[in-house]
DNA sequence: CGGTTTTTTGATCACAGTCAAGTTAGGTGG
DNA sequence: CCACCTAACTTGACTGTGATCAAAAAACCG
């Protein structure tokens, strides 16, 4: 049901047509981009459902991932109007999203000031999702990086309902892993088999399976965050 | 002028001693801690003079400053009431800021609908820097994120008119260069003495001279980024 | 079944961290 | 104004974590 080659083709740059619209769901296949740098930012999306990565390439072809996003995640906000977009989004699995134009999120901001409120509330705590990542990636090591990283996803896989008895959906490739947490692909496949090993995580089949939450827990010093528990629009 | 130990303990806890206030300006001195990690999040500051940081502190003793705060920055805002702060933030030098209610911005936004908006479109700038540092520390060299960074920090201060001919203030020490880069101290010595030799970029006496900052632009990948160009509050 | 992508494993290397000692500078008190 | 003391900076030698390079095995998909 995944990658249907000419049809990911076709929806490439479909994305903008949806401008017209507006206010909708789109489906869209794996590995397609949804907005690109230097896009204008003219549409505010929330995922409804499926996987989905916002990240940043480089110069030197190195891709640092700025976040995973899950359903109920709202992404591309931009609020001035004139700049462009710093940052590209794709979807990792075939994905359902509702699509905004921003002049109309602005405008129920107008009418509903305590909407203007909620999403600075929203904002907010992606700051410090951000906050906790940056501090991850700069001072800890590759193993605790990584055992934090599956936490904080199981984690938030359960805050959805969509984790259970350890399990969860994991459709990520080690590679996003890896650009998630700058690493590279090989350290993180070394890491995976060590906490395999360990018996404190695994992931095989699209699936993430955490073994020992409590040792993991405590060997990657991983604190539940507060996330947005409820989606904004 | 700086450094009065005494006055610099009385002052220590002495800031939520403020809340009281229902919005004033406070003068702080260097080295003090303007609010600290698990405190209620019931103020919100505006820099008008003075540099400070924000950063987070780990188990294993050591520090991740997120953020260098130069005048005009707000921070401290933190929608969610409920929740503690996951953060420090600290004066560097002498400093002079304005304190808010959390509560009085609130109404602020409900009788200004034009100002919740605002403040999204503050935090969403700040993500986008916050993104662009995420990226500059997990995805490149050591000499090319402390390149990166003078550059930044300098072409903040231009934009606030405190640089000009290619000079201007810069009162952190090597140790909080470090800490916001995600290096060691000696790792920053080195790479400014290189720099230094190589007539890029020169940092002393608490001060930063961009000695040639074409190429030093162009040696880091440097790109002007979209800042907020006027204080919000 | 064949081709491609992803994962796995091994060997080697290098960037930046750590440890240790010495130098400089700034701030304080006589 | 100078001497002292501490904090910050500097330099060198060595180490280690994680990157890179290379190649094989496994999984996935048409």
């Amino acid at each position: 049901m995944r990658a249907l080659d000419h049809f990911k083709e076709a929806t490439k740059g479909a994305v903008t047509e949806i401008e017209g619209a507006r206010l909708g769901v789109r489906r869209l296949p794996p590995d397609t981009t949804v907005y690109a740098e230097r896009d204008p930012p003219s549409l505010v999306f929330t995922l409804f459902d499926g996987w989905a990565l916002r990240f940043k390439l480089l110069e030197n072809g190195k891709r640092q991932i700025l976040n995973v996003l899950l359903p109920g995640d709202t992404f591309g906000v931009q609020p001035d109007m004139t700049s462009e977009l710093d940052h590209t989004a794709e979807t990792v699995t075939e994905v359902s999203l509702c699509v905004f134009k921003q002049e109309s999120v602005m405008q129920l901001f107008q009418s509903q000031p305590t909407y203007g409120w909620q999403l600075s509330w929203m904002l907010a705590h992606e700051q410090s999702a951000m906050n906790e990542h940056l501090t991850n990636i700069g001072r800890r090591t590759a193993f605790e990086r990584l055992g934090f990283f599956l936490l904080e996803t199981y984690s938030r896989m359960e805050r959805r309902d969509a984790a259970g008895n350890g399990v969860c959906e994991f459709p990520l490739r080690q590679i996003d892993v890896a650009d998630v947490l700058s690493l590279s692909p090989e350290t993180v496949n070394r890491l995976l088999a060590q906490m395999s090993r360990d018996g404190l995580a695994r992931v095989s089949h699209g699936r993430l399976y955490i073994l020992d939450r409590n040792r993991l827990t405590e060997t990657c010093h991983f604190h539940e965050r507060f996330l947005s528990p409820k989606p904004l629009l």
